[in-house]
RNA sequence: GCUUGAGUGGUGAAAUUGGCAAACACGCCAGACUUAGGAUCUGGUGCCGCGAGGUUUAAGGGUUCGAGUCCCUUCUCAAGCACCA
């Protein structure tokens, strides 16, 4: 490349991305003599929109952090990829009908493109993509896994059901009554869904979060997510006979009920209601039914409920206890039913004040008794054998009490529920799973050696539809990947739910020979050996793809396995997690899941996926609200790229705050760094285009230079291991203002600087570098090492206070014992002063740094 | 409402265990070099005051020789949760 006089960053910046390329610089080797770095970002989903100043600023954080271990000698990965199913491309296909595939591909190759105009150091070799059919054969290997091991099951309880977005969500994915994609109303519905059973790894879940390096706020946000509570299940017989359950964190309160209520969705209703209470009870549940979810949650209003003229009998006292309905009381948490202790419980007691029901004081403490008295820290009252025990013993001896006589037991109830796992969309992953009738069921057990019986579960997963009874039949490692068909519409026909059933019945309609694994089309003959069935029409959630893609990156050709054993043993688990905080309880829990049960299965060699966590702070649009389309404060990269380079973006996004913090975009600053880099430049190379005459090789640079470079070296160093940027890069300002007021400075200290800086702005350093003759990438060199001897100061400035307050300061030789500089410091003429016409009291020395003389007038 | 963070110049922000508040940068002011400056360099820049000096980390109180940092109260903002029995 011609040397120009000029920081002509384009040039620079094209020339050592293709370098970096050519040279494979960026490239992982599993090496088990050398010790590994794994640092991960969150892939994106490769939108239309492109690379956004977001991704850029996580995406340069661990770029600066890979390049930084790279130069200390590990063996870095620094992997990418594309999380690129869902529903934009979808959308994108609807209005088009362009195959989002086609539309995907054209995003991962913009956003690719993108990302090396940055320069991210990326091992591109490693690239990996969820939508690639050779990715999501191991999607749908696992989702089997979980199916064969009873964790993956269809049901028909009511699920959220989105209607603009036309298909149904996850819990997690339903934020204030809205979907988290796109903010728009969802309801209850019923609909036969697939659902994993993230609820048996509740407790694994939630032990698991210990011992993880991960923000505070993120482990309490999956901790309450999880919200595991210990209880009890008491169960009241009925008056006319029935019986029915509720769930109790507080069973010590038992002997305090004084009402049951029961969710307006409770399946017991319909038979309990007595003739006289008949309309009131329908009456109210129509009312509640028309009340949308947010509604009936909504604190504002009070709670509300009917009689329905029955009465359970108190299982201990065997008291008359009504039984009432109430909103409060949530069909999809618990039983669907409380006892009501208004006495002790706020909610119980706001009910019970409306309705005029009794409040039965169990509970009572000496300092405070006011009701209700929700605390846990007193003792039984009014409640026959029980009373005086405390609380605690009282949970347990009630609980006892109630299992003897057969109407109660221990239970651990989660907040967490299972995981919705099926979408009515087309662009996600099909199920590998086949419906066939039970009865062809019951030929495929009686075959011991079918090939279908790889993922078999021990219990049958199946459905009914009219007199029918459908049972589930997954397919074989040989049937995968089992891609997406041709469609002839990327949106449900009328009357169906799923874009999958517009396909050619050729591939819905299948039989299946159970001896051999044989899959073919539906063909209306009968033989031997074979059955039919139809298609699984949902596809997986977006989450699916990214619940295990980190372990791809270490395999990523690999055909035999999801991950290849010596590349994980090698690799383990990523060193350090980079991505956005609005993850914590979707990706981040649903990852936990898979990566515990495929540990659980003997496949990987520890339990949790994401040992250290890190958020970035989101990047604010200039006016200081959240960058959206809508309000039209999106700032695009390419235009300060274009005018300043990428080095200079780099450089400003690290520099506008910690990592962590949401900051404002605020372009002003990008012409601080701009000026550094030029001024960096300046420094390096005349006007010529040659090295400036001040760079020479062999001069000793002076104490004070070699003393601000070691502290620079120490200062960066530190700054990167902690992630705090920002403060790297003004010390590399501070170093550089130094560097500049210097007549003539040496070579390997113009080298050591270029090393500290490439991390940072890696073309910039990379083009000096060669400039000053090196042949190899900056990359390479190993980090300058810091030497504490060059930062010991000879004479030290004491800082000298009057009852706290600065008044002057001395400077002292090093070895100056505490009575000399204590004396010296009372000579000091502005401290003086202060202490002529006053009495020391006190005198506080603290080495090396001040003096503190307490006075007297 | 509950939980957890945070609040420092005109702006983005710095500040090991409590030890010189405002580093670095933007902006602004003045100057130098220039035909020119959106290039570059030099100096200044928390607030009050001509000055000596005083004063300042949301507000108030406390602990301490000493508090941006620790404790208490209040206010504001952000995030999360929101009838979870």
């Amino acid at each position: 490349m011609a040397k120009t006089a000029e920081y002509n960053f384009k040039t620079i910046e094209t020339h050592w991305q293709n370098y970096w390329e050519e040279a494979k610089t960026f490239h992982a080797v599993t090496d088990s003599k050398r010790a590994k770095y794994w640092i991960l970002d969150m892939f994106p989903y490769p939108s239309g929109a492109g690379l956004h100043v977001g991704h850029i600023e996580g995406y340069t954080a661990t770029d600066i952090l890979g390049r930084y271990k790279k130069a200390q000698g590990f063996n870095v990965l620094h992997p990418m990829g594309w999380d690129a199913f869902g529903l934009p491309a979808e959308q994108h296909a609807i209005a088009t009908g362009l195959h989002p595939a086609i539309n995907t591909k054209n995003n991962v190759d913009n956003f690719r493109r993108q990302m090396k105009r940055v320069g991210l150091g990326i091992d591109w070799e490693r690239e990996i993509n969820t939508t690639d059919p050779e990715y999501f054969r191991w999607t749908q290997w696992i989702f089997l896994q979980l199916f064969k091991h009873g964790l993956a099951y269809v049901d028909q309880k009511p699920v959220w059901w989105c209607p603009k977005l036309g298909t149904v969500l996850a819990n997690e994915e339903v934020i204030d009554g809205k979907s988290e994609r796109g903010h728009y109303p969802v309801e209850r519905k019923a609909l036969r869904q697939w659902v994993l059973k993230i609820t048996a790894y509740g407790d694994k879940l939630l032990k698991g979060l210990e011992h993880l390096d991960w923000p505070d706020a993120t482990k309490r946000q999956q901790k309450l997510w999880i919200g595991r509570s210990e209880g009890g299940l008491v169960k009241f017989n009925l008056e006319q006979g029935q019986s029915l359950e509720v769930f109790t964190t507080r069973p010590d309160t038992l002997l305090g009920v004084s009402f049951i209520a029961l969710a307006p969705e409770h399946p017991l209703l319909k038979c309990i209601v007595t003739e006289d209470q008949q309309k009131a009870v329908s009456d109210y549940i129509t009312q509640v039914a028309s009340k949308s979810d947010l509604e009936r949650t909504d604190l504002a209003k009070g709670k509300s409920g009917v009689f329905t003229g029955s009465y359970a009998l108190h299982p201990i006292t065997q008291e008359r206890i009504p039984i009432w309905v109430a909103d409060y009381v949530l069909m999809y948490h618990g039983t669907g039913a409380v006892m009501g202790v208004p006495a002790h419980d706020s909610r119980d007691y706001e009910f019970a004040q409306m309705y005029h029901l009794p409040i039965k004081q169990v509970i009572a403490s000496n300092d405070d008794s006011t009701l209700p008295f929700c605390k846990t820290d007193g003792t039984l009252v009014n409640s026959q054998k029980f009373t005086g025990l405390t609380c605690e013993a009282a949970n347990k001896a009630i609980l006892t009490e109630l299992e003897s006589l057969g109407c109660g037991k221990t239970m651990v109830q989660y907040k967490l529920h299972d995981w919705l796992f099926s979408r009515q969309r087309y662009w996600g992953e099909p199920f590998p799973i086949v419906w066939v009738k039970k009865s062809d069921y019951a030929k495929l057990l009686a075959c011991k050696d079918s090939p279908f019986r790889e993922f078999l579960p021990e219990e049958a997963i199946s459905y009914s539809e009219g007199n029918e009874t459908f049972c589930a039949v997954p397919l074989t490692s040989q049937h995968l990947p089992l891609e997406l068909p041709k469609v002839s519409s990327y949106k449900p026909a009328e009357g169906s739910t799923t874009p999958l059933q517009n396909a050619e019945k050729t591939w819905l309609n299948v039989r299946l020979n159970i001896h051999t694994g044989e899959l073919c089309p539906e063909d209306g003959t009968t033989s031997e050996g074979w059955i039919s069935g139809m298609r699984e029409t949902n596809t997986m959630p977006q989450w699916a793809g990214s619940c295990w893609y980190y372990l791809r990156y270490l395999s990523p050709h690999y055909k035999q396995n999801f991950v290849a054993k010596e590349d994980v043993a090698y690799w383990g688990t990523p060193d350090l997690y980079v991505g956005g905080a609005e993850h914590a309880v979707l990706h981040l829990l649903y990852a936990r899941f898979w990566h515990n049960f495929l540990f659980d299965l003997g496949l990987l060699p520890t339990n949790e996926p994401f040992r250290k966590l890190f958020h970035p702070g989101i990047i604010l649009g200039p006016d200081g609200n959240k960058m959206s389309k809508s309000l039209g404060n999106v700032v695009n990269p390419n235009e300060v790229m274009d005018e300043y380079g990428a080095d200079s973006l780099r450089l400003y996004e690290m520099f506008l705050g910690p990592l962590e913090a949401s900051k404002p975009w605020n372009l002003q600053n990008v012409e601080g760094v701009f000026r550094f880099l030029k001024k960096v430049w300046r420094e390096y190379i005349n006007l010529d285009g040659e090295i400036s005459a001040k760079i020479q090789a062999g001069f000793h640079d002076t104490p004070a230079f070699e003393q601000l470079l070691h502290e620079t070296i120490s200062k960066v160093t530190e700054a990167i291991e902690n992630l705090r940027f920002n403060t790297a890069i003004a010390q590399l300002m501070i170093f550089m203002n130094g560097f500049q007021k210097e007549a003539t400075v040496s070579l390997d200290s113009a080298k050591k600087f270029l090393q500290l800086l490439a991390p940072f702005a890696p073309h910039i350093a990379e083009e000096l570098w060669s400039r000053l003759g090196e042949n190899a990438s900056i990359i390479e060199a190993s980090w300058p090492k810091f030497d504490p001897n060059k930062c010991v100061r000879s004479e030290l400035k004491i800082v000298v206070q009057v009852n706290g307050k600065v008044r002057d300061e001395i400077y002292v030789n090093a070895d100056t014992e505490k009575n000399a500089i204590l004396e010296a410091a009372k000579q000091a003429p502005k401290a003086a002063r202060y202490l002529q016409s006053s009495t020391i009291v006190k005198e506080i020395y603290v080495p090396g740094k001040l003096v503190n003389f307490v006075v007297k007038p």
